[in-house]
DNA sequence: CAAAGCCAGGAAAACGCTTTCCTTGATTTA
DNA sequence: TAAATCAAGGAAAGCGTTTTCCTGGCTTTG
């Protein structure tokens, strides 16, 4: 008791090691994430601190590139310094470092990658935003409708955000043209390079469905210089909702989802796994919604 | 001998916070920065970490929301947890912390705050580059500048941005219209409100320096909206190099720098601090340079 | 008033590692 | 061959906490 405020007098700091040490828990959240360049995973990473913050723990963030083998190396550093969980937003997700989440058994959340089985994840529903948007395209009027999306079959996001966008166009009974589907990097500089190649096709279509904004803000800007007009000449559709996707002009017309949210949400249930609850669902979906702006155009 | 090869047929993960306690080091360098949504910070994020992981340090990042009361809060997380250093990006800095820092000495360095004297620290010359700016303005002809100034006059950055401005008009013996300089929060939608209070002026200056890009970008946004034509009607300057500066219409002029050297100056010299060398000098600037593009007319 | 029950405070063990010290067996030298 | 040198492995102490256990003094109860 005395002792006790003595401490307090002399602002005493405790050694965080040494509890950690004494009591097996560190308070540390581990976080990886791809990269911090991006609108998205910067709101995530608000989200994922807001709740842990409240919960008294600390993150640590480790910037993966989405590569596996950095993903690897941290996963083994975050168990090194005794991280009590881990949350992991990958895209490229092989199924070792699944495995080796799972013979660990440490506490884990995925974020972003959805219909994933064994580990509990949060996420959207991309093939479900990604149906909606196109069909709000073919709504307008589009038929002659191309992809630009994200290079690698790994990256489930990206993928799924494909499937929804096949599904939608085979639903009406358009058929894909392969030439409007284009591979593609995430940068600005990516899109523009994409809609390049949509714009040397004999027949270009009228409008394009980007698998995030990034890209489609670069498609916008590729066609601003090449001299055609959005959404006149052709219309684009993004996805994420960053918020430069409505500064631009034409206002990008987008997928939004509240990054936010999947952080905290996360967040929240990885430290209850941590505590020992059992969670219930082991796979949150968080909602999107279209935001319909200025970058399509109704085609009679 | 033997023992060491079967811990690494065991595939052993040592105890980190045993290890450091032990050595009573933790191999962490403690990051506070005011927020992640901001590509500056982003880049500066990526150069500490990308030094850090070169020398084998682990980095854990803070959100101070540039408010005092959360860096005196993470300041004594980082020392709880013992952390090795620390780097502080603070605009606001009161004092307050700065003795804090001294008085603990615990390794540290500050980032983006210029004439410091106390604690080394690694920045760019705000001055002489916000000097620059306005010059080229000045040189392009316009006499009628104003500016969108950062709040706060703790925010050591955007007053001497403000002090570069001030003193570039009065050396072409231009006097300071109060009715031009406008306080502005640091959002794109902060850059808007801001814009439209010069709008509202009666005598409209011809160009605009801003404290930041995503001001700028609001700016521009603002005017556009208004029906007004930069650079036609109105030259906008920026600062910061964002990569959203290029990717607007027109393409916005701005002060560039490179916020990853920065980061990167700062994790190496904390380091050598750390490991006990004198580092000399104790303050580095990080050159800048004016990007000029679109968004400024010359006026004749 | 004595025996039983409590509570607070102090001592000791434990957490998993590093570091230091010491032992033991091997190698070198005269 | 015996003494001196060396290297490697094992034992023990220490890092700063928490946790458990124990003791001694205090309060309660019959």
């Amino acid at each position: 008791m005395r002792v006790l405020k003595a401490m307090e007098q002399t602002n005493f700091l405790p050694n965080a090691m040494a509890r950690n040490l004494a009591k097996n828990k560190s308070y540390l959240l581990g976080v990886m994430i791809p990269d911090v360049k991006n609108t998205v995973l910067d709101d995530l990473i608000h989200g994922i601190n807001h709740v842990s913050e409240l919960y008294g723990y600390n993150t640590m963030l480790s910037l993966t590139s989405g590569m596996l083998e950095n993903e690897l190396h941290y996963f083994n550093k975050f168990r090194e310094i005794q991280a009590d969980g881990i949350i992991l937003a990958s895209d490229y997700l092989k199924e070792n470092l699944i495995t080796n989440i799972k013979q660990t058994n440490i506490p884990c959340i995925l974020v972003g990658r959805d219909r994933s089985d064994a580990i509990p994840s949060v996420h959207i529903d991309n093939i479900t935003a990604a149906y909606e948007a196109v069909t709000y395209l073919i709504q307008q009027g589009h038929r002659k409708i191309g992809m630009l999306r994200l290079r690698n079959e790994d990256i489930a996001s990206g993928y799924h955000r494909y499937q929804g966008y096949a599904q939608a166009l085979t639903e009406a009974g358009i058929t894909i043209n392969g030439d409007w589907v284009i591979e593609c990097g995430v940068s600005v500089e990516d899109g523009m390079m994409a809609m390049r190649k949509i714009c040397e096709t004999t027949d270009i279509p009228t409008a394009i469905f980007c698998a995030t904004d990034r890209i489609a803000i670069g498609a916008i800007n590729y066609l601003y210089e090449r001299g055609l007009s959005v959404p006149d000449d052709i219309s684009i559709y993004g996805f994420d909702g960053i918020d430069m996707a409505s500064i631009i002009r034409p206002k990008l017309s987008t997928v939004k989802y509240s990054a936010t949210e999947i952080g905290m949400t996360a967040a929240r249930n990885l430290i209850k796994l941590i505590k020992g609850e059992t969670i219930t669902p082991r796979h949150w979906v968080i909602p999107h919604y279209l935001k319909n702006r200025e970058s399509v155009r109704l085609l009679k």
